[in-house]
DNA sequence: ACTAACCTGTAA
DNA sequence: TTACAGGTTAGT
């Protein structure tokens, strides 16, 4: 489920209602959803522990509390984090439940592909997948230079190449799409054959389209919610994605829908080069 | 560079 | 019954 935009959103919202509280109690209801450091239990190491502050990394959530401790959380496709004021009896897919000085955070997951991870926070990015994590598009620093440069001297479609994270962190199928149609470009395109005039479009659509996500609260296709359980509303504002068969918005043409990188992949093919 | 695997639910 | 789903990773 959340790409960059979703998972921004769910930070705002829940560190909202966490900041400062502490962790008093850990139910682990189906304990494979959570992963401890070396020896040491992942409830053990978090409990008693108090909530600093929430940051993101890509489409991972990291949950930094007192005494060097991150939980580094990923949502993979359907995987939500709630926050309740009451304590609430977990529902069918909750798997961990953090009873806080006030209210509880559920984790909850019907796919079970989801992960939070406890890890101390030096080695928070050293020893987890944030290492080989890409740029964040939406910082200053990422500029149509830097993106090219983190193409390099790949050959890949660009559909495979932004779905990559080390080449650039965050985006998924939805972002990607949208960017591309956006941005004037086919999903087919070697990343290799751009011209500067279109790397800087799609530099350009890549930062509007995550920015445009992030404002709509996220897309709530399908599972998507955030921290209070709320739904985004970007889905109303997708131009190609989940709309193969349907007319482009631009031109009217029937929007192709084919696999690419694994993928299910929309795009406009007059509007799209 | 592609596919299977990890899981469950929903829609065709 | 089968195909497919906002992701990642380990295997050809």
């Amino acid at each position: 489920m959340p790409e960059l935009p979703e998972v921004e959103t769910i930070r705002r919202t829940l560190l909202e209602h966490v900041k400062d509280l502490k962790i008093e109690e850990i139910t682990l209801i189906w304990p494979s959803a959570v992963c401890g450091w070396q020896d040491k239990s992942f409830e053990g190491l978090a409990t008693g522990r108090r909530i600093k502050t929430i940051e993101r990394r890509g489409k991972y959530l990291l949950i930094m509390l007192d005494e060097d401790l991150t939980l580094i959380a990923h949502m993979r496709m359907t995987g939500r984090l709630n926050y309740f004021a009451e304590s609430q009896e977990p529902e069918k897919h909750t798997h961990v439940v953090f009873r806080l000085e006030h209210g509880e955070l559920h984790f909850s997951d019907v796919r079970k592909f989801g992960r939070i991870q406890a890890i101390p926070t030096p080695l928070c990015i050293s020893e987890s997948s944030l290492r080989k994590l890409g740029p964040e598009p939406l910082e200053k620093e990422f500029t149509p230079e830097v993106l090219k440069e983190r193409f390099g001297k790949k050959k890949v479609f660009l559909k495979a190449a932004l779905l990559d994270q080390t080449v650039l962190a965050g985006m998924g199928n939805i972002y990607v799409d949208e960017s591309l149609f956006l941005a004037g470009l086919s999903p087919n395109r070697r990343v290799d054959t751009l011209s500067k005039e279109e790397n800087l479009r799609l530099h350009r659509a890549i930062q509007n389209v995550l920015q445009a996500g992030i404002d709509a609260r996220g897309t709530s296709f399908r599972d998507y919610r955030d921290a209070n359980g709320e739904k985004g509303s970007f889905e109303l504002a997708l131009q190609v994605y989940g709309r193969g068969g349907e007319p482009c918005r631009g031109c009217g043409q029937t929007l192709e829908r084919i696999r690419l990188a694994g993928r299910t992949t929309v795009y406009c093919s007059r509007c799209q080069n």
